[in-house]
DNA sequence: GATATAATTTAGTCATGCCTAAATTAATTT
DNA sequence: AAATTAATTTAGGCATGACTAAATTATATC
């Protein structure tokens, strides 16, 4: 078995990896909160272990065995923060520590039994697909909100999940996954945008719209 | 905050101690699993901690601040096994061990939703106590079924919790807390007991009943 | 092409929490 | 009381996984 900190770190390549960043041992130390030198360690380890592939200096990535571990992972922090959310209540803001901790203890059978109280769920509460048991991903294309036009409608498919205070500000707004909103108007000059929702107007502002990602783009009438 | 480790260590001293056990250093490392160095070592951490009182060689007890700590982590663990027996239908025998990795990193928001979620619950699937959210435990009078007589009923109130194997055969029988039965017959020179449960007589074996707790006895007519 | 800067790796440290082996203390036996 | 046995503690080691400081390699600039 994996140590949790093992697991963070393929977990971490694969996020980055998956966002297109090339993967590097300084990237990789920031985002663990780590310093490069630590990174450099863990990772000459998980090589050992075959599990990530990396030439001397040059960039990071995981071996297929890496990979399945890494989504493994990812299958428990996404369906522990959908169930904390839904069948516990815990703010949409807070999952993402809770699963944090949870991803790396739960047994299989727990977390098969999660799965199915759930009703076999495809997405996290932001949005972000949860991989099956064989480690597969359902592959989304959602538009960056940044790209909206005034009079367009769409859904909201997918929000960033790493900032807490975001979140909740997301929350308040009810800008959750599966919303509609129409664009009423998107000031000039990188401006803000505003918007429609459940039939109120309220103002986003470009950093917070390039945390949001939306499906089912469509002209309004 | 307290490592894992520690917070075991407090646990386990402080169910030796509520058995009425002198907690040595070797008994505390047998339960742990663990070498008597060890031990030693981890209590001299306890110790500077204030957590723990020990003169060299004598017996070992909890200070009131490693009391308090030790029964947050067995709340914890009750309210935990309960709930996967409960909402995620994980079996008796299995709650325990999913337990001990979990009463470790749930947060006190999460745990107040479960204790909620379950309606304020007083005991385990084992029936042991929950403590609450003071430290403050039931106390409760439950007589071994070992001392059980002829023509007597019961209800059955806590079974032991560390045998899985024992938890699973218990559970084929219906014997969980709540469960009534009558004696039958108690076999002579220390034989097993032959019980009427919902109409149908089972025999249990002596090492059996002795990790069987019985509340409501009374004479059958 | 030489040099300055940035990124990465190596080397050596530290805290946990376990281990084994040896020393010490306590309890029992004779 | 002396000797044996059992329990406990000390001493020294090992694996993890972090750290700092120094050395190395890569990249960018002049």
């Amino acid at each position: 078995m994996l140590t949790h900190a093992a697991e963070d770190y393929l977990k971490s390549i694969y996020k980055l990896q998956e966002k297109g960043t090339k993967v590097s041992t300084g990237l990789l130390a920031e985002t663990l909160n780590v310093k490069p030198a630590s990174a450099t360690g863990m990772l000459k380890k998980l090589k050992a272990m075959k599990l990530v592939c990396q030439e001397r200096y040059q960039e990071i990535t995981l071996t297929e065995a890496g990979r399945v571990v890494a989504l493994e992972i990812i299958r428990h922090h996404r369906l522990l923060e959908l169930y904390l959310f839904k069948a516990l209540g815990v703010p949409w803001e807070n999952v993402h520590e809770e699963a944090e901790k949870l991803e790396h203890v739960i047994s299989e059978d727990v977390e098969e039994r999660i799965d199915a109280v759930l009703g076999y769920p495809t997405a996290d509460p932001h949005g972000a697909p949860i991989p099956d048991k064989n480690g597969v991903v359902a592959q989304t294309a959602y538009i960056p909100m940044t790209t909206l036009r005034k009079a367009q409608t769409c859904v909201v498919a997918e929000v960033s999940d790493n900032d807490s205070a975001l979140l909740q500000y997301l929350g308040e707004l009810n800008l959750y996954p599966g919303t509609a909103f129409r664009v009423l108007d998107v000031a000039p000059f990188e401006g803000p945008f505003t918007i429609n929702i459940a039939g109120h107007p309220v103002v986003i502002g470009r950093e917070v719209a390039k945390h949001i990602y939306v499906a089912d783009v469509q002209e309004a009438e």
